[in-house]
DNA sequence: TATTCTAATGAAACATTCTTCATATGAAGA
DNA sequence: TCTTCATATGAAGAATGTTTCATTAGAATA
């Protein structure tokens, strides 16, 4: 992860670092997907790998981001490892984006946030 | 802004469009460097350019991102456009994530989070 | 309307992040 | 210990995102 520079004066960095890594950090598809699945409970790598569809190296990849900035848990089962989410911190915040969404997005065109989100 | 594909299976595509371009748009040094700027009140384009010492093409170019997710309003003032907050989202959500750092994150090397992060 | 001030835009160069493939590690059981 | 199952890791190519430079657009004012 790309730390900030100081490039950008007049700012306090350890706001700037913070949020950055937390957010680049949920700013991808795979690992959403990732937390939506996690959402429904604890599950390993392979239950991961089948439900998601994605490769098992992909999945890899994206847990550990997600449990390095402590947004996902891990605990040893056997051979395997079951992942869980830290819901204390998720939960408000998913519940922050969708109220944002409901409130300021209309849906039109010009809306990332809205445009294209057919039910799947 | 890339829109999530469908390769990912199983999963809402609505939660994840939400997420992932509200995210993607905070998850840029210099956004939240402006974002912590406007934060201490409404501010033009060529103030945003003085105190954070970037280029004017930059700011701009990343101000569109910020209004687009309606993160940031604009208003019109003669010549010059006037940004400022939407407290109503950001402010819980910058919150939770100062809550998070505080809880979960202990600042080791192996923390993005808090790593590398002095005053300034 | 010519000029100046303020801000936005397009496109190319550059940088970062993702995805995939191949391989490695580690635990359990034969 | 050899094999198998479950997961992690490294590295290279592919895909996205960012930054810069040059140019354009709009509003005010002489």
């Amino acid at each position: 992860m790309k730390i900030v520079s100081d490039k950008v004066s007049g700012v306090k960095k350890r706001f700037t670092n913070l949020c950055y890594g937390f957010f680049s950090t949920l700013a991808n598809p795979t690992r959403l997907a990732i937390i939506e699945k996690l959402d429904e409970g604890p599950m390993n790598v392979t239950g991961l790998v089948n439900t998601l569809g994605q490769e098992q190296s992909m999945v890899s990849h994206n847990l550990r981001p997600l449990v390095r900035c402590k947004l996902v848990n891990v605990r040893r089962e056997g051979k395997q490892r079951v992942y869980s989410l830290n819901h204390e911190t998720l939960d408000p915040i998913v519940k922050s984006v969708e109220l944002h969404a409901e409130k300021f997005c209309e849906g039109g065109a010009n809306c990332p946030l809205k445009a294209k989100s057919e039910a799947s």
